[in-house]
DNA sequence: GTCTATAACCGGATAGAC
DNA sequence: GTCTATCCGGTTATAGAC
């Protein structure tokens, strides 16, 4: 697993042979395959390098960072300096990501748990002195940020604009617009639009049986 | 072509070997190689193939189809009835598109023109009578309305529940949010909210060159 | 039963003769 | 333009060592 992700991070996914894995850790192509059934699950373990890094970047900023604008700001902010340097593989590894029954798919099963930290990222930075987050909306607001942190993810991943400067203006805009929906989410006003969507949140409930009204 | 949508449709995309195609249509691999420089683009036929499926079964329900929520309905509900066939390995299908690299993948250049006839049919939807829609949002609405209806078809292709009911209240209730935000649009209230999504859009434009102010 | 290795298989892609 | 022969790399079958 150390021979792989040094060789993905030197050449990329796809240009990282299995045998060349395996020749690296010194053991035989059969010998790797043994205990890595697909190419995927070395992938995997990048998966989680990479999380465990975002979360070390972004709970420092944290203590800092007051007012939701900046704290969700600062969380994407370090997830996207975490996975700078692999932008040039990224792609690769999204591709597999893509396929619903790819395990490395974040909304597959398997990668659950992953996403369950993802959203307790969330969860923190919406945890903050002064910060209040209307009641109805709280649950549900984890969840739809780290949706909305895969959709900044997925223009990263496309963009190639010169240091990524569009996803970073990408990014700030969102934060602005995600922040400013936020605080009218409790107007009166936008009552009616907030029902819909809450109820639609509630039966698309991933456990709950469709079709029930 | 006609041998390689004739195997995708009966054994998907993966199962179907470009040995097979070549051999369906009576040439061999490498002169099959010859005309097509990837599998990928044999895919790109099929594409082309659904849309304009989805262009002939949308147009007569718009004909019928009153006010801005029925209309989106029509043109999604076309969308994803055309599709249905197709579910078991429109997955694979996507794993190809997600790689910027891929001409397939709809946001790349090479796929410019399906994507501009997709926010045509969009535009067709919003030209109704008694449809006012505000001056500011006009320009931008087919466009963002096409990348929505891919958001859809990214959860239909990951929805495995019976008959893709969820992808159907997802639908149906997304397409009343979608309503309900354009007829707020205009709101005097929600003026910042709205200036700040389209500074962002402005910012973003495709052939825009980033760090502007 | 746990682990390791060698020798295939399979299918996408390419080289080069005709 | 068309073919055959081959490469290449993910994956599997299988045989045997400890």
């Amino acid at each position: 697993m150390q021979a792989a992700l040094e060789l993905f991070r030197k050449d990329g996914y796809e240009a990282t042979t299995m045998r060349a894995v395996a020749e690296a850790a010194g053991v035989s192509l059969g010998n790797a395959y043994y205990y890595f059934a697909q190419k995927d699950e070395l992938l995997a373990a990048f998966y989680h390098e990479v999380h465990a890094a975002h979360v070390a970047a972004a709970l420092p900023r944290l203590q800092t960072a007051r007012g939701v604008r900046a704290r969700l700001q600062a969380v994407l902010d370090a997830k996207l300096e975490v996975i700078e340097p692999y932008h040039h593989f990224s792609a690769l590894m999204f591709r597999a990501a893509a396929d619903p029954k790819n395990p490395l798919n974040p909304f597959h099963p398997a990668s659950s748990d992953l996403r369950r930290e993802g959203e307790a990222l969330f969860e923190t930075a919406l945890r903050g002195p002064r910060i209040r987050i209307p009641k109805d909306i709280a649950a549900e607001l984890p969840g739809l940020l780290w949706t909305y942190s895969m959709g900044i993810l997925l223009y990263w991943i496309h963009d190639d604009s010169p240091g990524h400067a569009r996803t970073r203006t990408l990014t700030a805009h969102t934060v602005d617009v995600v922040t400013q929906c936020i605080a009218l989410a409790s107007n009166p006003f936008l009552r009616p639009l907030r029902r819909r969507v809450l109820a639609m949140l509630r039966d698309l409930q991933p456990g709950r049986a469709v079709g029930t009204p």
